[in-house]
DNA sequence: GTGACCATGACGTCGCGTCACAGTAG
DNA sequence: ACTACTGTGACGCGACGTCATGGTCA
């Protein structure tokens, strides 16, 4: 099996997705991101989708969420693309909400974490200017 | 040794920085703030500048410095307390505005990883918004 | 003397980094 | 057949959390 017909070896999706080999590896021993195939040999073969996934476990990395964390909300990502209206579907609604709830909690204080940075960072500034020269 | 003559226990200390006591422990045992005393049984028992100390290094953590490096920056900054003008000063000032740099660099980083977060929470509102009802 | 607090191990966790050694792809 | 790439362990690390067991303080 080749790697050009849309099937990527490791190296080739952590050079895509900014993520090192070992990380994508390990992501796959908790059971996040599990490579659709893999070659005779035994080498892992990761198609667009399983790109993507990785795409958008990346993004939500400064979050913070733990990896089991990670994995729900990709999991309910994708019970929500298959499910039919109806009660279950009103369900995943309410667990997404409950994601997005503890998200922008996150968002906050990523915010204020910035504001301290920032501000120690200025404040050695200033003593970098008292001790000119 | 009685605690109420400028000498905290632990516990006293954890309430004030906002450091659980495991954390304080963790940072003597690497050698980043060691109280000042120990009572007679062996009670940990902190000043003012210990505290402060401690709270200097709580406003550190976002920036994401090791602890080791942390050591260093508050060595750093009780030498250039103590130091004459001389040659050996203006090293310290040059160790310290490298260190400024970095914590700028981190600074960016954190906003870069802040404008992420925010993205993300975004777009699982939307979601949100496309499953409505 | 009786709670509430504290000390010292020591092992556990999480998210990987870093070998070592061997097999695979092209 | 060469060589870059990949596989599977398995141990290491940083910054603590979490017991267990026993001493201390007011």
């Amino acid at each position: 099996m080749s790697a050009a017909d849309g099937h990527l070896h490791i190296g080739a999706v952590a050079e895509r997705t900014g993520l090192s080999i070992r990380t994508i590896r390990h992501y796959e021993d908790v059971g996040l991101i599990v490579p659709s195939a893999r070659s005779d040999g035994g080498f892992r073969l990761y198609v667009t989708s399983d790109v993507d996934r990785l795409a958008v476990v990346k993004r939500m990395k400064p979050l913070g969420f733990s990896l089991d964390e990670m994995r729900d909300l990709l999991d309910l990502l994708d019970a929500l693309g298959r499910a039919q209206d109806g009660p279950e579907r009103r369900l995943l609604r309410d667990r997404l909400a409950a994601f997005h709830h503890s998200a922008q909690e996150r968002v906050r204080r990523l915010r204020d974490e910035l504001a301290t940075a920032e501000g120690f960072a200025e404040q050695i500034g200033a003593l970098l200017v008292t001790h000119e020269r």
